[in-house]
RNA sequence: GGUCCGUUCGUCUAGGGGUUAGGACGCAAGAUUUUCAUUCUUGUAACACGGGUUCGAUUCCCGUACGGACUACCA
């Protein structure tokens, strides 16, 4: 175990698009596989045939590539231990013999109750308001299976064909123990642990026989997965001792979960549409009801920052700083700064961060972002590069996403709108004589930001205008509103005709 | 109902038997700027409660409360 190579996996199930709940799960195994040294597999845990959804591997594979999270082995990449999806490990016979071992080693059994025996067992339990509600040692003896039935019936009904499930026998009073990388020791009682199916009647194994057998066979080291699944431990535990693999059992590591912003419970994808932000890395269209969800691509944030921010939602590193770049966090990841409280997902900080990486990004980067963007935006205008690489420059302080500086730059591209509401914002100090001298400054050939500026506020000066008044006449002759970058800098930028242009439009519209 | 996990500013968190309980987001104010934003400065705001243990507890222990997860032939 101590000299084994260090091996994780993440192992989603094709139900529907990657919550980013679980990008962060998959985030913290490859950060602690590749701190190590180790590999970062992918595995794909579709035995539930009724859950399947078309294209949901295919998005898995997709986001976990956007966010930089490269699997060494998987499906479509290859490895030692291929095949990395589970239908079809079961097509090979992987999980029968284990469970047929379980059931030899009298630690597991047959059961043939129906859906309906199930139920009316529960709903018994639960007007009797027993304590332990669930198919166990306690009830198993009134239920349909091979240990309650005798011999011949049961080996009958087998020979029939009806069908049956595999079940996990868990023995009364005993206690079971285990060690949680972030918990420390956790134990629970046998007795109110349940004999979970390990093998459905279509004969696929469920999560819990599985994912032991294939961790065990793909060398997993270290099993990091969801707070939901600790209560379920226990179970494994005895699967692993049961089967003679306790020396094989990984280390369990079980990270809290991402919680609703407001009020409380888990992140779900409708809070995302309630209050506005995605809650997967991809846009997701919902193959049978066509519906969609909005993705933090889409949506305009850089993987960079969804990692950034992720990584940091529950888990913290030494010192002050909050920008890691992925080999950062790498290098310092370690499940001992790992929160044990589930974490409230804060949208407003995920914009910071992806302000903090827009402001960092070279301008001409932004720009190639920003071109197709202002294809589409202005109607296929073209624009020249390095035209957009200064809007970027000017504007990269004041977005949080590239596409806005199409939006709220959108006067670097076309005319301004004058409403009404910012005509009336000038001051009637202005006067047609100021405007004339205005043109001729524009209209002279200068250069330099601070000249221009300087040559403009001497008109005011000559024209016994306010400095502001002045420079609020232009800027809402410019950009159309008063915000935005550096009169004399847009001056420049947009060329003298532009500006004069906008100039005399909105003189002409305030009479 | 039962089991398990958890609880430091509104949020993410640092810390840890003796601290002015630190940082970040947000919010507010100020400085800078023709404006907006950036940036800088400052402010705002927290150890769930009750018992122990101790000279001393937010920190350790036990309860309570609250929150969460699980309680499927789903993962």
């Amino acid at each position: 175990m101590e000299n084994r190579k260090v091996r994780l996996r993440f192992a989603p199930s094709p139900t529907g698009p990657l919550h980013i709940g679980g990008v962060r799960s998959a985030l913290y195994n490859y950060l602690f596989a590749k701190k190590h040294g180790g590999d970062f597999i992918l595995r794909i845990e579709d035995t539930d045939q009724n859950r399947y959804v078309e294209g949901a591997e295919a998005y898995i594979v997709k986001s976990l590539a956007w966010c930089g999270i490269h699997p060494d082995e998987g499906p479509g990449i290859g490895g030692e231990y291929t095949p990395y999806r589970q239908s079809e490990r079961k097509e090979l016979g992987v999980y029968q013999k284990y469970a047929d071992q379980l059931v030899a080693s009298g630690n597991a059994y047959y059961a043939f109750d129906t859906a309906e025996e199930l139920d009316a067992m529960r709903k018994k339990l639960e007007i009797a308001k027993a304590s332990i509600q669930q198919y166990s040692h306690a009830t198993r003896g009134e239920m349909k299976n091979s240990l309650s039935l005798p011999e011949e019936e049961w080996k009958q009904k087998i020979a029939n064909g009806e069908p049956f499930v595999v079940r996990l026998k868990v023995p009364a009073g005993e206690e079971i123990r285990f060690t949680d990388v972030i918990r420390g020791e956790v134990v629970f009682n046998s007795d109110v642990v349940d004999d979970k199916v390990l093998l459905k009647s279509d004969g696929m194994p469920t999560y819990h026989l599985a994912h032991i057998v294939d961790d065990v066979l793909m060398d997993i080291t270290h099993a990091v997965r969801g707070e939901e699944w600790l209560p379920s431990a226990p179970s494994h535990i005895l699967i692993y001792r049961y089967l003679g693999w306790e020396d094989k059992m990984p280390q369990y590591a079980h990270l809290p979960l991402l919680l609703k912003p407001d009020g409380n419970g888990k992140l779900s994808k409708r809070d995302g549409d309630r209050l506005g932000f995605s809650v997967f890395p991809l846009e997701w269209k919902d193959p049978s009801s066509g519906e969609i969800s909005s993705g933090y691509r889409e949506t305009g944030y850089f993987p960079e920052a969804v990692v950034n921010m992720l990584a940091l939602l529950g888990w913290n590193m030494e010192g002050e700083k909050e920008i890691f770049s992925m080999e950062e966090l790498i290098a310092n990841f370690s499940f001992e700064h790992v929160h044990k409280a589930g974490a409230k997902f804060n949208p407003e900080k995920a914009k910071w961060f992806n302000e903090q990486y827009l402001k960092e990004k070279p301008d001409a980067e932004l720009a190639e972002l920003l071109k197709p963007i202002l294809l589409k935006t202005f109607n296929d205008k073209e624009f020249k590069d390095e035209f957009v690489v200064e809007v970027c420059r000017m504007m990269k302080d004041r977005v949080t996403f590239v596409s806005e500086i199409a939006t709220k730059g959108s006067f670097f591209f076309v005319s301004p709108n004058y409403t009404a509401e910012n005509l009336a914002k000038i001051s009637k100090t202005i006067t047609e004589e100021a405007i004339n001298a205005i043109l001729d400054v524009i209209g002279r050939d200068i250069t330099d930001a601070a000249n221009l500026e300087a040559s403009l506020k001497e008109v005011a000066t000559a024209q016994n205008l306010k400095i502001g008044e002045f420079m609020k006449f232009l800027r809402i002759s410019i950009v159309g509103e008063l915000s935005g970058p550096g009169v004399p800098d847009l001056i420049l930028l947009l060329g003298a005709n532009e500006a004069k242009s906008r100039v005399g439009e909105c003189w002409k519209l305030m009479n």
